[in-house]
RNA sequence: GGCCCGUUCGUCUAGGGGUUAGGACGCCAGAUUUUCAUUCUGGUAACAGGGGUUCGAUUCCCCUACGGGCUACCA
């Protein structure tokens, strides 16, 4: 038996520095969970001074391997984190795309194999799901290993005429009977697995394509990786990776692993998946997502109208917080204050609610000029031309803080581009009078012929003709609402008026007298 | 089933051997706003259970319960 060397294989120096990466599969698209966990390697990171590196898992569906990477490219340019630093080709660690890594992963599995720490196994994938038939809780471990036919029950020669072949075969790693393997978690504290507990996984398929176990491990250590992020789900199989860093002689340059609580549903019944944005009525992928498979569209955050700095204040607090009040975070202020000790290690539930507030936050929070851009697309979608940005930044100024979301916007401003063609008569035409009538006409002539009137102008003379006609001013504020926005909403009645200006508000009030005769 | 991880208001969480267990979302009420929202003020509501250790446990330990994850040639 051949042992690896860890002088053999210890080709560089594990670097001062701190270097992370994620590794999304582009099958699935991007969704919350995985944004989350990208965050928080990146933050780590950033707080660092470190690198933050996009490893593609383009392990199956290759077709669709473009788009995708555009696709999640283009989430994490939305949220402000940046990939690669700009590099999707090339690049000191590069390829970046596991499809073109294949080679490197069969060698060291190879190497593996040599060393005695795994075999090549023959059994098919359909031999052994029809052994989970029969046998239950049937495993491909240590015990059982001994009946399959791989090569360490079938003699040598033959598994080299076998594999001369082309028999399809994968190889496995050997995990050795009883060994308690333990672990440190950054968030966790140490963790202990028996091996006898852990399978002989599949480190390359039948396909030549490496399973996950052995892409983190050979990826982390090719690039240099310093620390490990990534969902709960994956501590099961730390042991895997923990021991493949031992049996590559890799030991003293592991990188350290933290596991990340889990987002979980909003009714607590199980991890957030993909299809529950359907389920609960809320986005789960950052932006639109068209599944290729299905031809099924999700909307997405930036879809629904969320600014891209609450999506990552909102996602950034699901599991974190600095130990005080603070809720709103910038991405700046997330960096400097991230640290590792303050991650929850429980699952929290998602709660589109306060999913809400942070953006309502947030829209509040912004400048005119910020929200400008953002704001446009959801009014142009909705009809609306916005030809003047300074006519369009004072509507902003008046309306950002009823907004929530930035479709409400529309909702919340259509009636400074559009004149109402329905009114709420319903709620003037039960007080309606011909003294109202008549108040307004002679309202509409008195500031016909005024230039440009401030909305204190315009009250002043609206609460002085009321006061000369004996009407309450009261009874007559409403009527006036409607007849420029159509029904109960909006801003300040006279600085909506001021808005639209003079000319406007006179046609507006003649088109109304005419519905609420 | 087995293994691993977890458990503070409905939700996100702070706290930590002695606290009136704090904040936020939501909800409710009031004030302001001659619409609504914003804003402000107040209210509602929690340490899963049982054993230890201790003068004293929500906090430390153990057990149970419950929740979650994994148990694929998916990640």
């Amino acid at each position: 038996m051949v042992f690896v060397n860890s002088v053999y294989f210890k080709t560089h120096q594990m670097e001062d520095k701190v270097r992370v990466r994620f590794a999304p599969s582009p099958t699935g698209g991007l969704h919350i969970g995985g944004v989350r966990t990208i965050l928080f390697n990146y933050l780590f990171a950033k707080h660092h001074n470190g690198e933050f590196i996009l490893r593609i898992e383009d392990t199956d569906q290759t077709r669709f391997v473009e788009d995708a990477e555009d696709y999640i490219y283009s989430c994490l340019h939305w949220c402000g984190i940046k990939a690669n630093e700009g590099i999707r080709e090339g690049g000191d660690y590069g390829p970046y795309r596991q499809s073109e890594r294949k080679s490197i992963y069969r060698e060291y599995a190879e190497k593996l194999v040599a060393a005695g720490y795994a075999y090549y196994a023959f059994d098919t994938a359909e031999e052994l799901e029809s052994k989970r038939q029969v046998i239950e809780n049937f495993r491909y471990d240590h015990s059982s290993r001994k009946q399959l036919r791989n090569s360490l029950t079938i003699p040598h020669e033959a598994v080299e005429s076998l594999i001369k072949g082309g028999a399809p075969h994968v190889i496995r790693i050997k995990m050795p009977d009883d060994e308690q393997i333990v672990f440190n978690d950054l968030i966790r504290g140490d963790i202990a697995f028996h091996s006898s507990e852990v399978d002989d996984k599949v480190l390359l398929k039948a396909d030549g394509m490496p399973t996950y176990h052995l892409a983190v491990v050979v990826d982390d250590y090719l690039m240099k990786i310093s620390h490990v992020f990534r969902g709960e789900e994956w501590l099961p199989s730390a042991p895997v990776h923990i021991l493949l860093w031992k049996y590559f002689g890799w030991a003293h340059e592991m990188p350290k692993w933290a596991h990340l609580p889990l987002i979980l549903k909003p009714d607590g019944n199980g991890k957030l998946s993909k299809r529950d944005g359907e389920r609960f009525g809320f986005p789960v992928y950052p932006i639109n997502w068209i599944d290729k498979a299905s031809g099924k569209k999700s909307e997405g955050f930036i879809e629904a109208g969320f600014l891209p700095e609450g999506f990552i204040n909102m996602l950034a607090m699901l599991g974190w917080n600095d130990g005080t009040d603070q809720e709103i975070f910038t991405m700046e202020e997330l960096i400097a204050k991230f640290s590792l000790d303050r991650i929850h290690k429980a699952g929290a539930k998602f709660d589109y609610e306060k999913a809400k507030w942070y953006n309502a936050e947030w829209i509040k929070a912004s400048t005119s000029q910020h929200l400008l851009n953002h704001v446009k697309p959801f009014l142009q979608h909705k009809g609306i031309n916005t030809p003047d940005d300074n006519y369009l930044l004072e509507v902003i100024e008046m309306v950002k803080e009823r907004c929530v979301l930035l479709p409400d916007f529309y909702e919340q401003a259509s009636f400074f581009f559009i004149a109402p063609d329905k009114w709420d008569t319903n709620s003037v035409k039960p007080k309606w009078s011909t003294d109202k009538d008549a108040f307004f006409q002679e309202f509409a002539n008195q500031i016909k012929e005024k230039e440009a009137l401030d909305g204190l102008e315009l009250e002043k003379i609206f609460k002085d003709l009321a006061t000369e006609k004996g009407i309450k001013v009261g009874e007559l504020m409403l009527p006036f609402r409607i007849m420029l926005v159509g029904g109960k909403f909006g801003p300040q009645v006279f600085d909506i008026a001021k808005q639209i200006g003079v000319k406007e508000t006179v046609h507006r009030i003649h088109n109304a007298l005419e519905a609420f005769k």
